[in-house]
This record gives structure tokens, C-alpha cells and sequence, in this order.
RNA sequence: GGGGGCGUAGUUCAGCUGGUUAGAACGCCGGCCUGUCACGCCGGAGGUCGCGGGUUCGAGUCCCGUCGCUCCCGCCA
């Protein structure tokens, strides 16, 4: 038998006299007794099936039985509707199917919530997760990350990079998230690892003449979620041997490019801006900036150095935010309290109202020439924060964050995508009392710093860049060491003692020594891209089966727990956790 | 590990300073309806107010504890 000759959501004019059977769901029934009307619905959409008595008894008397989600097969004539019964909401609005034939092809219980229905307990969605799927925005969502792999593949292709797998059961990484640890049974009392990247898969590839390797790459860390963090995120993930830093940004520009275009409809202009990690920071406060709006962080530290204000005057950094709105008290009092949430000893202000008025607790200690040289204007606020510079760019990138929000700065339609570059190749950890890489430990230093990155590691610059859109990091890499005794001394400087070198890395340090082409690459997390793209809030609804923010997936409900033979098996017993720290 | 928010019919929510029988919409069940498209109209069923304890004559409401979800900080090279 034949089920379908099309899908429901393709019906259209030229279909108009011809007999069609449709199979979908049902995805609303419209009762008149006699007529009865169906919404069939399928994965191209929806179209209006028509049930009449006098055409069809045999349809009539099951179109009565039918409810919500039911899985029907209609067989009849498409027709033209009447110019005032035309449905414009409908792709398929235009004509209808009268029916001839109507079967139940499968029957469904009353569902435990209405697919029409907005803010449904996201546990009971992921539990129902086969019903949830069926939503109009999620089939979206679905249909757009399938377009935009089909995409990254063409290009990556098209671009002479080779497609190969890397194992999903490796080895655990001491640097960087948790690893998943997944028991051996053929080697009791030993763990392979979730990979966290390929990373150093690829640069093996890349030791091994790949020149061109890129791969869809699942990567798992063992770290606490977020909206726009789960525990398995899917990325494109890029190396290239000799490596040029230009051909690399504008092979993912064109990427991008193609992406957006396929599954946006929008046109990205390239080159993308780019902007150094200490720029990003100074201007915005912060390594990934939304750049979908024109609000900087301003100077002062200088301009306040005299004031009498000693906050002011004593603090290593002093910012502010020329912000477009002359705030009340009640509003400056919310902002400081939210500032102090974000480690603010406190939010200075300095309003001019309309009519050109200073309004301000601090203008008092600044002087004339001061109080000029920050440039107020009427109906403006300045907001000021004074601190550690560290403190200062996040207290107030947070606050240009939420401000931009509430005075309705940024542009909802916009895609604004940037690199930042130039970040810091090491960072103090206080907690290990050590250098840590900021990006990872095979990260090469920027040139000129090859020589003495050692001597000091808070200077240093790496080559690694980030790719941002709308202010979420959708990417990362950078160049790579592919010399050993670079590599040594990085292992050196991070206080990775020459056996645990070994034990870790061996394998890598002795493919460095074989012939190790300059090699560099890039990771782009997909699962960002398609929430970026999708402009969804939540990472987990661009995933068609995730997990809730505790790492279960209540459909299923894994992880769950395993019978004594099989732990018995791996030479392994449960004891009550102990949580780090 | 820490902080904020939420938890009341199947679902989304309302429920005031504690006070009669805990409501609405949608969904579900029954009836009517031949041009609807979020169809309409009439009727009905449906509740461990997350759980435990306490205060009180009386708790959905106040207090303590606990569990779950969610958002954020830490963490995420």
C-alpha cells in the first residue's frame, strides 16, 4: 500500500483536481457535527482535510473518533478553496483535501500537555520529549542544525579538509573539565576517558601528514550546566599544518558566511571586526562581546586621579558607562545593588537631566577640568566603578550587558560576529599556587614571545583566538607547538613534573619529535551556532534528546545505576560520594 | 559548593492581612451544530495545594526542615 503521495505541508494550487492520499497527525479537529474539519500535520506543515457526509459516510463516521494526535491516512480530491474561505496563515491555505477515505492508523491517549502551549515545565517536555519534538519551533530547530552540519560539511570539503574519526573511549586529560571515566572490563581498574576535544588526536593527524583534517566531533565534560552549557556538545572541529592565521579566519568567515546564509537567510559581511582580548575587555568587560550594540566602556581613571574623592582617586581603574537615560534615585539605588552582586565595592553616578542640570553625589570632588574632560551630556547618565581592573570590565561588561537589555540598545534582529585574539597565553591559578594555560597547554606563544614567555607568564600573548556571536563564544583555537623542547618548557612553566609528562603525553611528545609539521586549528560549537542562529535561549532545545541541568535525562532516566555482576565485572564498588572540596 | 526564583486540576496560572465547599483558561468526557481554521454553544468529571514537621480554634497562605526543577556565581584549558 501506498501511504502518501505527498506531505501535507506541500500541498499547494498545482495540486488542485487531483485525487492524493496524505498520512499524518492530527493536529486539530474543528467538530460541526456534520462537517467535520482536520488539521493533518506532518513535518512540511500542515493542511485542512475536509470531511463531509454526503461525500463520505465511511470518512464521516471515523472523523468523529478522531482526537489530538492521532496518526491518519486521508484519501481525496484536492480543491481550490473559495477565495473568502482562503486560509493566509497557511502555507497550504489556498486549498484543502475533501476526503473519501479516512483511517485511524494509530490512536493516542489524552497528552500531558498541549503542543500549542508555551512554558511547560521543561522536565515533563524532556520526559515527553517524542511529543515535545513535535513542536512546530523544535522541528525548526531540528530541520535548521541539519541544514547547518550539511553546510559545514560542503564547505569543509569543498576546502580539501579530510573528514576522520577519532575515538570517543580515550585517555583522561589531566589539564582543563572533569572527564567522563567510562570502566574497562577487559582491563579491570582502568578507565578510558570521554574526549573533552581531539585535540591532541588532531595534532597527531597532523604529525601524520593530514594536512587538512576536520571532523563533527562529540566532546564530553563532566563540568555543571548552564543554559547554554550541556554535557556533550557536538563541534566542528579544524586543523591545519602549516598554518596561516588569514587563510584560517577567512576559510571559517566563508563558513559562516555560507551557514548563515543557508539556514538565517542573512548575509554576514566579512571580514569579520576583530578585536584583541585587552581591547575586548577595556571596551566591553568582557573576552566574548555582544557587538549588537554601540555601548562602551569609557576611561577615567586618569581624569578622577585628583579628585577628592578617594575611591576615585586611589583606585587602579576607574570606568564608566555613558548610559543614554537620566536614571532616578530608585534605579541608580537597583543598579549599585546589582553591582555589588557582581563584586562592586559600589556604582558611582553622574546624571545631567534635560536641561543640562548635574545631578550627582561625586561632582562635588572633581574640578572643573575633570568633571569636563569625562564629557557629560544632558539627558545621560554617567556610571562609574573604580576597583581592581578585573573587578571593574565585569562589573560593568555585566552591567552594559543588562542595560542594553532594559534601554532596548540592541538590535534582536542582528548578527554581529567577531574574533577576539591576542589572549593571554597563562593565568595565575591562586587555588594550585601555579600557572595555568588559559587556553590549553599545547597552545604556542604569539611571536616574539617564544623566547621569553617563561620569564613572564602574565604577560605573555598566545596565538589563540576566540570566534563570538551576539556575545556567545561559538568558537576557539589557536597554533600549536609542534616543537619538543617548547613544549617541555610550557610542561616546565605549568609545573607538570617530567613523569607525569610522560604518563600523559608521552605519545605526544614523541610525535613531536618525528617531524612535526606548525599546525593550528579551530573548534566551532555547533550547539552554540544553532541556538545563536535559531536565536534560542536555551542550548538544550537545539539537542533533540537533552539532558536536564542535573545531567538526567528524565525520559530515560539516565544515568542510572547498574547490578552488583556487572560492577562486579569491572572491579568496581559503590562507596558513599565523596565531593571534592 | 554558594545565591536567586518557582512548586496549587492533565497543562498554564489565580488564590489578598490565615477563615465557608480551593477557582479560571486550555485539555479530557457527554450533547448540539454543514465552512470552520485557537470554530462556537450547553453540560460534566477531574485536587495528597511537592513532601515532613511546627504555630494556631483554623494553614494552599505563617515558621522550620526536606525534595525537585530552573536561572546565576564558582567551575567550564
Amino acid at each position: 500500500m501506498r501511504w502518501r503521495d505527498l506531505m501535507c505541508g506541500e500541498l499547494r494550487r498545482q495540486h488542485v483536481g487531483k485525487r492524493v492520499a496524505l498520512a499524518g497527525w492530527a493536529h486539530r479537529r474543528r467538530d460541526h457535527g456534520n462537517l467535520v474539519f482536520i488539521d493533518l500535520r506532518d513535518r512540511a506543515g500542515i493542511c485542512q482535510l475536509v470531511v463531509n457526509p454526503e461525500r463520505s459516510p465511511q470518512a464521516i463516521e471515523v472523523a468523529h473518533q478522531v482526537r489530538n494526535e492521532f496518526v491518519l491516512r486521508a484519501e481525496g480530491e484536492v480543491v481550490a478553496r473559495a477565495p473568502e474561505l482562503v486560509n493566509p496563515n497557511l502555507a497550504t491555505g489556498e486549498v484543502e483535501l475533501q476526503v473519501d477515505r479516512l483511517e485511524i492508523v494509530s490512536r493516542s491517549v489524552p497528552l500531558p500537555f498541549q503542543l500549542d502551549e508555551e512554558g511547560v515545565d521543561e522536565t515533563l517536555r524532556l520526559r515527553y520529549r517524542w511529543l515535545d519534538l513535535r513542536r512546530e519551533r523544535l522541528q525548526r530547530n531540528m530541520a535548521l542544525r541539519a541544514r547547518m552540519v550539511s553546510t559545514i560539511r560542503r564547505v569543509m570539503e569543498e576546502a580539501g579538509f579530510l573528514d576522520i574519526q577519532t575515538p570517543i573511549l580515550f585517555k583522561p586529560t589531566p589539564e582543563g573539565a572533569r572527564d567522563f571515566i567510562v570502566p574497562s572490563r577487559l582491563q579491570p581498574g582502568r578507565f578510558y576517558a570521554l574526549p573533552q576535544s581531539p585535540q591532541l588526536l588532531k595534532q597527531l593527524l597532523m604529525i601524520a601528514g593530514f594536512d587538512r583534517y576536520y571532523q563533527i566531533a562529540i566532546c564530553f565534560r563532566d563540568e555543571d550546566l548552564r543554559a547554554d552549557r550541556v554535557q556533550e556538545i557536538t563541534q566542528l572541529d579544524v586543523e591545519m599544518a602549516f598554518p596561516d592565521r588569514e587563510v584560517l579566519f577567512e576559510l571559517m568567515e566563508r563558513m559562516c558566511v555560507e551557514v548563515w546564509r543557508a539556514c538565517a537567510g542573512v548575509e554576514l559581511a566579512t571580514p569579520f571586526p576583530r578585536l584583541s582580548y585587552a581591547e575586548a575587555m577595556r571596551r566591553y568587560g568582557t573576552d566574548k562581546p555582544d557587538l549588537r550594540f554601540d555601548f562602551v566602556i569609557e576611561d577615567a581613571t586618569e581624569a578622577t586621579r585628583g579628585s577628592g574623592f578617594r575611591v576615585l582617586a586611589q583606585a587602579p581603574c576607574v570606568r564608566f558607562l555613558r548610559c543614554p537615560k537620566v536614571f532616578s534615585r530608585a534605579e541608580l539605588a537597583r543598579l549599585e545593588e546589582q553591582a555589588k552582586e557582581w563584586g562592586a565595592a559600589g556604582l558611582a553616578s553622574l546624571a545631567v537631566d534635560e536641561s543640562g542640570e548635574l545631578r550627582s553625589l561625586i561632582a562635588k570632588f572633581l574640578s572643573e577640568a575633570e568633571l569636563a574632560s569625562l564629557r557629560p551630556q544632558p539627558g545621560s547618565t554617567l556610571l562609574l566603578c573604580a576597583g581592581e581592573e578585573e573587578t571593574v570590565a565585569r562589573v560593568l561588561g555585566n552591567l552594559r550587558l543588562q542595560l542594553g537589555r532594559e534601554l532596548g540598545l540592541i538590535d534582536e534582529e542582528a548578527f554581529a560576529l567577531v574574533w577576539v585574539t591576542d589572549f593571554p597565553m597563562f593565568e595565575w591559578s591562586e587555588e594550585e599556587g601555579r600557572w595555568q594555560a588559559r587556553h590549553h597547554p599545547f597552545t604556542r606563544p604569539a611571536p616574539g614571545w617564544e623566547a621569553g614567555f617563561d620569564a613572564d607568564p602574565g604577560a605573555a600573548i598566545a596565538l589563540a583566538y576566540d570566534l563570538v556571536a551576539n556575545g556567545h563564544e561559538i568558537g576557539g583555537g589557536s597554533f600549536r607547538i609542534h616543537e619538543p623542547d617548547l613544549q617541555e618548557r610550557v610542561f616546565r612553566l605549568l609545573a607538570l613534573p617530567a613523569e607525569e609528562q610522560r604518563s600523559k603525553f608521552g605519545f605526544l611528545l614523541d610525535a613531536l619529535a618525528m617531524g612535526a609539521p606548525p599546525h593550528g586549528g579551530i573548534a566551532l560549537g555547533i550547539d552554540r551556532m544553532v541556538m545563536v542562529v535559531a536565536r534560542e535561549p536555551n542550548l538544550r532545545d537545539t539537542i533533540a534528546f537533552p539532558k536536564n541541568q542535573a545531567g538526567i535525562d528524565p525520559m530515560s532516566g539516565a544515568p542510572s545505576e547498574v547490578p552488583e555482576e556487572q560492577l562486579a565485572e569491572l572491579g568496581l564498588k559503590i562507596v558513599p560520594p565523596r565531593r571534592p572540596r
